[in-house]
DNA sequence: AGCTATATGTCGCAG
DNA sequence: CTGCGACGTATAGCT
């Protein structure tokens, strides 16, 4: 703790939460910011009981062992690592390394931090599936808790639905002469992204893909193609057409194969590049 | 800052390193914790580029904007939020919402933090391909870092290796009579899970998968057991054969369609409940 | 709640 | 490095 004087005597007494050793900001100051700074695992269960009953995003870094059950399985052995708990229920493990959590809990979950022996045991639950975190401190080096407030929705370009759009504004880049007649065509193998016919008046399947596809979006279209052969049960050859920026060369041969075609094309065009995000 | 007498006075002065007013803990003291409340962009700054140079997992709690080009492009507004550095040189920015970090940067690339006019600039970048995450705050609530430790791994259970393992120690779970002559046998298409031969001696291919399988896996069974056919190039049908928990239901007609098969397991035997995570 | 497809997917492994 | 497939994938949209 970082506040050593203010902390009663280290046994395990409950730490009442009004009275707790936070510190960083009264507690009605905006800043939202409690932080608990080397606490005993009774403070830290309180700190943390009280953070999660307010609704804020929890912190926690020190030494654990980690133990999942749910679709799988696994255990971790002592580390230090840093721990989040978010208040919609999800929950973060995080090592040094990786960009993906080692251990984890999707939204919708409840958290929970007690003592348990000499540990600080932070259990995430949830349903359908039933799974469980089970993370055990050995040691709390820092306990955060901090009320985030975000009203803002990321704006983000280069998708697929920017390729679509691209493709309806101005056909022409697929074919002269094709033309759209529905986006999202329902068929017994699934939504076909753009339908269409040709300038001879062919049926045509459009699979689009953000980015270089491999031989899984060539099975993709293949399917869509099959079943709109199916459904139109005319004697009529259905054109399967993959628009993506690049192809692989064993999907090339695929396609080849199955008769389906490519046309290379970005989500966006190739803008000669402006403002960058730092000067 | 919570040690405020220790603070130099609020110029834009760069604070020094070892005379920075970190606290919790001593440059030697092995919890290798250093914090900073609500410190200056300057402070921040410097605080932040030095736990980056000693190897450590910064997090930065604040109110702050995002950029982010690369593969695709992104930008956020203002908002307060949790932002990951680690020494692998993956970034992550985390809302108060979902699992994944509403932008981050994968390992490998570097990070940097420096004043620009009124705000802190955290700027995380890579190459091949190139992108950059911006992160201008306005305010930093909580600078902290701490020099992660952590030799274990992950041991998990449940996974598609286990089912194959399963499958090889007692190849009657699918069928009985048969038998398996080779795993991840590669094919033009790809490598086959599990290749082997009926009780009639016709070839087999497994596809193996550790959860309920849609047409996706269809398609990729239907692939190999093209890709096997034209290899074998003789008049033998090769038998396609689904294994996992369970299937939907156009899944299924699409491997009726291709008369492929479906054998449901699961990755491990359904255990009776034993030990659980906490009692 | 289940099904389907997308994703700045990430990650690991092989060529 | 690219290619390819698995992942406790997560996430969104739709029935």
């Amino acid at each position: 703790m970082r506040i050593a004087f203010a902390r009663p005597a280290a046994t395990d007494a409950t730490v009442t939460d009004s009275d707790a050793p936070t510190n960083g900001s009264d507690s009605d100051d905006p800043s939202r910011l409690r932080t608990l700074d080397e606490p005993t695992h009774a403070e830290a269960a309180d700190h943390v009981e009280a953070a999660i009953d307010r609704g804020d995003l929890v912190t926690l870094f020190g030494r654990c062992t980690v133990r999942y059950e749910g679709r799988a399985a696994s255990t971790l052995g002592p580390g230090d690592r840093h721990v989040m708990l978010k208040p919609d229920g999800a929950a973060l493990v995080h090592t040094d390394e990786g960009q993906q959590p080692v251990n984890w809990q999707p939204p919708g979950g409840t958290h929970e931090a007690r003592v348990e022996g000499d540990h600080l045991l932070v259990c995430c639950r949830r349903e359908t599936p039933s799974e469980v975190i089970a993370v055990r401190f050995e040691r709390i080096v820092q306990a955060s808790a901090f009320a985030v407030s975000d009203a803002e929705t990321l704006t983000l370009s280069g998708t697929e639905e920017d390729l679509k759009r691209r493709i309806l504004d101005d056909p022409a880049v697929v074919e002269s002469s094709f033309q759209p007649l529905a986006t999202e065509r329902d068929t017994p193998a699934g939504a076909v992204d753009i339908y269409g016919e040709d300038a001879d008046g062919r049926p045509v399947v459009l699979e689009l893909k953000r980015r270089r596809v491999g031989p899984d979006a060539v099975s993709q279209l293949h399917r869509y193609v099959d079943a709109v052969e199916r459904d139109l049960h005319a004697d009529v050859r259905v054109r399967g057409v993959l628009v993506a920026p690049s192809i692989t060369d064993r999907a090339r041969r695929l396609l080849a194969e199955r008769g389906l075609e490519f046309v290379p094309l970005e989500p966006e065009p190739t803008a000669p590049d402006g403002d960058s995000l730092v000067e």
